[in-house]
DNA sequence: GTTTAAATTAAACGTTTGTTTAACTTTGTG
DNA sequence: CACAAAGTTAAACAAACGTTTAATTTAAAC
């Protein structure tokens, strides 16, 4: 766990700002630091290299999912089809809430040759799907959701879902119904719009239900 | 329509590879150059530039999914169903062959600076949701397919799962099914498990039938 | 065979890249 | 105040970047 000064805090936000947006090697430490009104030597002396600053970004964002998780796994008074929907509307919550340090990772997930971010991604993909699994195993033998359900690839059109919702956002603007909406209104009628159409699939494929 | 010689069709095969696994400005056109056996100014000779050459790249392969989209839209004895059924498909298949084109878009549809290429996606997805738009409407109002239904919803989890399989398939190659598959097989197995969850999402959301 | 255009090359171009240096300022401590 | 550590700066660094040049080879046409 690292404290991060107001200063660090500012190239760590404006590093994940044009990153997400230009991608990594599209932005250079100049750019980061002219935006973060600091002195280019800054961020290798905070951070020691631009590779370390893209590491230090997932490290602070990935503490509060592993967070996330966790409180996640609390919730053990809901019936099985509450807790998927709960689950769904966080999720939408946190990764809408966190667009920029998503994009980055839609686009580091792509990288072929492994690295230790590649490997961050997937192990923290498999702990989302281990939150998933238990969930929807244990209301199979009660005999509430149906057995033959691929939860993997359920969670691969959450995330994916969402995942296209986050750079559709722009598009998805034009709309008739969400035209004259400001910012804030918009990203509620966003999230309303792909969780409603979330819950509606998991419930379908879990209980055949609707 | 641009014929290419086999050398171009080299440095566009090999610049396609290199920018889905390396991202566009992570791949410099000396990598493109040495893989692809040819001299370095060849590219600027025969595409004008790195940024054209990602272009060049796009046109080509948009070109194969208009056709695409046209042969679509001539299966029309088929039922409501197996139309859809024969959209998912032919769209696993047509994706997961380009899988390389595939990553680039997902990277470049992140960019937040709009550009041709940019507009060229959105238009894209726009054409292949209002391939699917019609089918779905024709059968709501036959009564054959449920009326609230948003295929806008629909179509982004089927191009999001899809696109969270393709950098996926690595890791789900460790599941014990899949373990001792031969690239080929292991490709006719993804593609059969996407396809079978999808057209289970899309048959209980259209029809509420299982 | 000569001429003209296209293809190909190694080398060099001027920028921009990430990083480091060395000097300087600020801050905190005794 | 004095001293040490941390913070901050402009300048410089070599390396890599995309692109162009000018010279040379290949191919095509007459």
């Amino acid at each position: 766990m690292e404290e991060y000064s107001e200063k660090q805090l500012s190239i760590l936000t404006v590093a994940e700002r044009l990153f997400a947006d230009q991608g990594f090697h599209g932005t250079s430490v100049r750019d980061i630091a002219q935006e973060a009104d600091v002195n280019i030597a800054m961020i290798s002396y905070y951070f020691g290299s631009k590779d370390k600053l893209l590491e230090s970004i997932f490290k602070y964002r990935m503490e509060t999912s592993r967070k996330f998780i966790n409180e996640l796994l609390e919730n053990d008074t809901m019936e099985p089809l509450q807790k998927i929907n709960s689950l769904i509307d966080r999720f939408i919550n946190k990764m809408l809430g966190e667009q920029y340090f998503q994009c980055i990772m839609s686009r580091e997930q792509l990288n072929s040759q492994q690295s230790p971010i590649r490997d961050l991604i997937w192990q923290l993909k498999g702990e989302m799907l281990g939150l998933m699994r238990p969930i929807v195993t244990n209301a199979q033998e009660a005999g509430i959701f149906y057995k033959d359900v691929d939860v993997e690839m359920l969670m691969t059109s959450l995330f994916g879902t969402i995942h296209q919702v986050i750079p559709a956002k722009h598009i998805l603007r034009t709309n008739p119904e969400a035209k004259d909406l400001n910012d804030d209104e918009y990203r509620e009628y966003l999230k309303n719009r792909v969780g409603t159409h979330l819950k509606k699939l998991f419930k379908a494929i879990l209980t055949h239900e609707f």
